[in-house]
DNA sequence: CGGTTTTGACCCGCGC
DNA sequence: GCGCGGGTCAAAACCG
């Protein structure tokens, strides 16, 4: 397959037409480590190799029964089956999650009390974006810093998912990594999120383009 | 010594 | 209600 684009979400789909992807969409910065496309990093090899081996899907993390069915998107592995991917998306009734519980504070524990901040987090809603790509290292520069905080063996994988997180302060976008059973070759990168910054070095505080941030808001 | 990785524990949602 | 699977945390180990 070529550049096949998945858009599960409308929104997603008109912003990311916005430049013509995938079909045309055009990498100016092809001598540079990085390249982003939006506030999403591509990683070089991705178009510098094995473009055409590679899937595009995007989502804002809106419930899987949002998802026409029809797309074909059987490549995009468990993600779009997993409870995970309905941990973002906000708004629709506009209550939080915690409140849907209607506990007290006083009897969580502390670890409790940690995930209720981790719940709190993700009310934002966040876009994803997955793509896969043949690849020997499973960890694509992208041009972006990114620190490991966890590793999963997923069932019926003898691959482990590797959840990382981007290292820049304010930035929450997360990417998971893993290999895909059936072809070991093909390493699947979902990019969760949108950074709010430049690629890798720090610049104090890029300049968070408009058209960036109604994404997240 | 500071940042990153490893890894076991924990929590949550979901299906049965 | 319970067990399972996936995502995250955080302490310890590791590394430059």
């Amino acid at each position: 397959m070529l550049n096949q684009c998945l858009f599960e979400d409308q929104e997603v789909s008109a912003q990311m037409s916005s430049f013509s992807f995938p079909s045309s969409f055009t990498f100016s910065h092809l001598g540079s480590s990085h390249q982003t496309l939006k506030g999403f990093a591509l990683p070089p090899s991705l178009y510098t190799s094995s473009l055409n081996e590679t899937l595009f899907s995007s989502t804002t993390s809106k419930q899987r029964d949002d998802f026409s069915p029809d797309l074909g998107r059987t490549h995009l592995l468990s993600l779009q089956r997993s409870s995970a991917n309905l941990w973002a998306w906000g708004g629709e009734k506009g209550e939080c999650l915690s409140s849907k519980r209607g506990g007290g504070d006083d009897h969580l524990g502390v670890s409790a009390m940690k995930m209720k901040k981790m719940k709190s987090r993700r009310k934002v809603r966040e876009p994803r974006f997955c793509f896969k790509t043949m690849s020997d290292v499973d960890v694509l520069d992208d041009g972006y810093k990114w620190r490991k905080y966890g590793q999963k063996v997923v069932k019926n994988t003898q691959h482990p998912r590797s959840y990382y997180r981007c290292t820049q302060d304010n930035c929450r976008v997360k990417k998971r990594v893993e290999r895909l059973a059936e072809d070991p070759r093909m390493v699947i990168t979902t990019y969760e999120g949108r950074h709010a910054h430049s690629p890798s070095q720090d610049l104090e505080d890029s300049q968070p383009p408009s058209h960036l941030n109604n994404f997240f808001f």
